[in-house]
DNA sequence: GACCTTCTCACCTACGTGTTAAGC
DNA sequence: TCGCTTAACACGTAGGTGAGAAGG
């Protein structure tokens, strides 16, 4: 877990606050292997989903969860020869939007008894038509999902308040629209249950993970 | 399309806004059969879902579009010899919550460009595990859509603000646990894509409208 | 017994997958 | 040609239907 500074006061209280990874094994083998996500102009799910726990907080306060997509450096990237190397200047970075947990506001007592999950958010390199649910990125530049929690139940200026952050050196990824290294593609039928119809047996096998 | 007053006081420049009802001509079959909507413990979408079209709001300026269920009366109902009818005094009527449409906040010209669709919210008879897309509901009680407009983009006190809403006839229904009108039931079949399978040609009619 | 609710079911729509071929 | 993006496709999962039986 690394906990980043925040700019901000923060609540004495929510000082114990703590974000754990969900799925943090899986995110490890993908790591292992340098994580793709695709993304397409329509939007396209991460895999795997970005899910939380959280503890810590105050069960009795009200508290927003937002993730965001952070991105790592101005790069471009390739893949040749079966490695990722830098490919000059990336594209201008687009300030992120951030995306509010749908059940914000809500108790921390809440939050604690759930996995705070941004599962259904895609990922999109579409411009025109933007959407609540989706993060515009580049094509083959580096990204971060990061996790802000904000002791408030005023939705409305949440940016402005003091918040907490989380993110995680596993869930490191690279955007691609066609799988670069085989490696990912194969732990990504593995273990996505929605291309179970492309695994060697047929899709006999059940999936370690629901998505 | 029933415009309703509202207590506060209205911008001179949103007097203007309307608001029609999208599947108009289905709600009137519906409504002149005597339209029933399923509630069950899990939650059961409306059909037809409620989606309207906004005109006449300020482009550059920002709202938030709110779903309620209003309840009609306070009565609650029973069918009996093909024909709905009075049966005592109601449930206790809790205040309603309203839905926030996802895309709140969002601008005058994002709003009138697209369907206003509220299509996935739920009516449920089962009080825990409360749901921000789910309605709370009495069976055997009637109840009718409404749908509110503020201009702002403060989310957190919206309730508090003046606000604009509309109401239409045809959308009034009586909630249920089993369809007690077969009339209704007919209707639900031939246009529902999802009940499909019901229909007497065993599915191979297009339905005149998606869900 | 009459009435209402809940549960399970077969059957359908909606949509998330990587693949492949075409486009630029 | 080469590198990257897009669109159509077959094949899965997820979840919305009313019917009918069972429960209260």
């Amino acid at each position: 877990v690394v906990r980043k500074a925040s700019e901000n006061v923060i609540p004495p209280a929510d000082g114990n606050i703590k974000v754990d990874l969900h799925d943090w094994e899986l995110w490890n083998k993908f790591s292992a292997a340098g994580t793709e996500m695709i993304v397409s102009k329509g939007g396209r799910r991460m895999f795997p989903g970005f899910r939380v726990r959280v503890s810590g907080m105050d069960p009795n306060a009200q508290y927003c969860v937002l993730m965001e997509m952070s991105r790592l450096d101005e790069h471009r990237y390739k893949f040749q020869n079966g490695q990722w190397s830098t490919a000059g200047q990336g594209e201008p970075h687009v300030p992120e939007k951030c995306f509010l947990h749908l059940n914000s506001p809500a108790s921390g007592q809440f939050w604690m008894n759930e996995i705070v999950s941004f599962h259904k958010v895609k990922l999109s390199n579409y411009c025109g038509n933007p959407d609540k649910g989706k993060f515009f990125v580049n094509s083959l530049h580096r990204y971060q999902p990061r996790i802000h929690i904000v002791r408030t139940d005023d939705v409305s200026n949440v940016h402005l308040q003091p918040k907490i952050s989380f993110s995680f050196q596993q869930t490191e990824f690279k955007t691609v629209t066609v799988y670069q290294n085989q490696e990912v593609t194969k732990l990504k039928v593995q273990n996505n249950p929605f291309a179970r119809g492309f695994r060697p047996d047929g899709g006999k096998t059940k999936n370690a993970i629901s998505a």
